[in-house]
DNA sequence: TCCATTCTCCTACACTGTTTGATTAGTCCT
DNA sequence: AGGACTAATCAAACAGTGTAGGAGAATGGA
């Protein structure tokens, strides 16, 4: 790796999308969409580390320092797969109902479109999301929760709370879904057990079944949906 | 003559800390606790893409393979500092208030160490949390939810809202912190005022300033120990 | 003393992201 | 038709990465 990079720090002006997009007359081989969609499937067949440059040039029949005409370096090409997965959650109507349904169901569209993609979830954590897909949801969101009378900072609360916790839900599930579950968790949960005299409530109460995490999400979401519809419309 | 002790590596099923630990007669130049410390620091100062073993190793006046005996992998260093952040969460007082003002008080706690340490919310994102420090939060917070009146499913249900959504904002925060303010950002903003048919309600109500995310945590955690609240007691 | 064990060091390998400059291939202008 | 221009790809090289395998040194017990 080079020498001095900054962490993270997009190399233009500012993130991909933003930036004018390279092309001439001629008809190139590689496009930003054919980056991406390769991308996009060495991320879920090989995981985050294994996404490299030269794999991926190989996958498109290409050197890989040609990426580097399109894309700024390697952050670049983990936004737009990123934004991509976005794209996959089916865009809310725009004829809305009962502005909680709206939400529940965006949430859980997201969810499930992070979900496919085991990557996802680290990385919507790890990097701000501004790609035109996260835009969108956000748009969406926002509209859903102004129509529920939210405006001014609680309106930027109430979109953050949901996003965040829709992400850090949908990472959870998949860095514990990456370990091997019959040896790691059963180590682990022995471990509480034995040590009951330091851990008595989680002794006491051993978690229901991780593997149930479907049910703990809507569990959760309904809490939060409850306390939002709470506040609706009080705030300043 | 071949050492046998290739069984007793570091590298056995379940992570760092339900392994055995390594030690001899012989007063060791390395130690868990050193080399974490270092790692902390080190990622503190260069995040998480410049704490590379060489480094560390340099920091700590020996060389890099040396490290190899006391941790598995560069992923074990990644553990261990994380549960070293989770640890300077001050322990909630053993004798309790209200369910909520506690639940408040560890998010809020959890929160700031955190932020404290850049790297730490991706991390946390990106991997199970299973370090002693991580599990005596999970007691303690299952604790307080038991005393609310939680069980069962919802008890694990409303722990996990309750980790995933502090993680998923700091986590967020961070990313969103770890960029350039002036360039970046409103590169974005005004994409977004100049594409305003795309994003109608994004244009009509800008976010409040992002810079305030304290509020908007606070907030947002006041959605969801309400809607926690809502529903204690009415658990199976 | 000898041995066994714990720990540190050295060498080496395959691989990484990225930079710099050369080389192609197509379009536009004259 | 022939240059000029430029978009796009390629080639070579660099500095650095995680980690395996084994050699060597330091210590304690017999």
């Amino acid at each position: 790796m080079s020498p001095k990079r900054a962490e993270q720090s997009p190399s233009g002006p500012g993130a991909v999308w933003l930036r004018e997009r390279r092309q001439g007359t001629r008809t190139p081989a590689l496009s930003i969409e054919r980056i991406t969609a390769a991308a996009v499937r060495i991320l879920d067949e090989d995981g985050q580390s294994g996404l490299s440059m030269r794999k991926l040039a190989d996958a498109l029949g290409v050197h890989a320092t040609s990426l580097y005409w399109h894309v700024a370096n390697r952050d670049d090409l983990l936004d737009l797969a990123l934004d991509a997965v976005f794209g996959e959650v089916e865009a809310p109507r725009k004829d809305p109902g009962l502005w909680q349904a709206d939400i529940a169901a965006y949430m859980t569209g997201l969810r499930e479109a992070l979900l496919r993609h085991p990557w996802a979830g680290a990385l919507a954590s790890a990097r701000p999301l501004m790609g035109p897909h996260a835009l969108d949801h956000a748009e969406s969101v926002q509209a859903a929760l102004v129509r529920a009378g939210f405006s001014g900072t609680a309106l930027t609360a109430a979109a953050a709370a949901i996003s965040n916790y829709v992400i850090g839900s949908v990472a959870a599930e998949a860095s514990w879904g990456r370990h091997d579950q019959s040896t790691a968790r059963r180590a682990l949960t022995d471990h509480v057990q034995s040590a009951a005299l330091r851990y008595p409530t989680l002794a006491a109460h051993p978690p229901t079944p991780y593997s149930d995490w479907q049910t703990h999400f809507e569990h959760g979401m309904r809490f939060l949906i409850a306390g939002l519809t709470a506040s609706a419309g009080t705030s300043g």
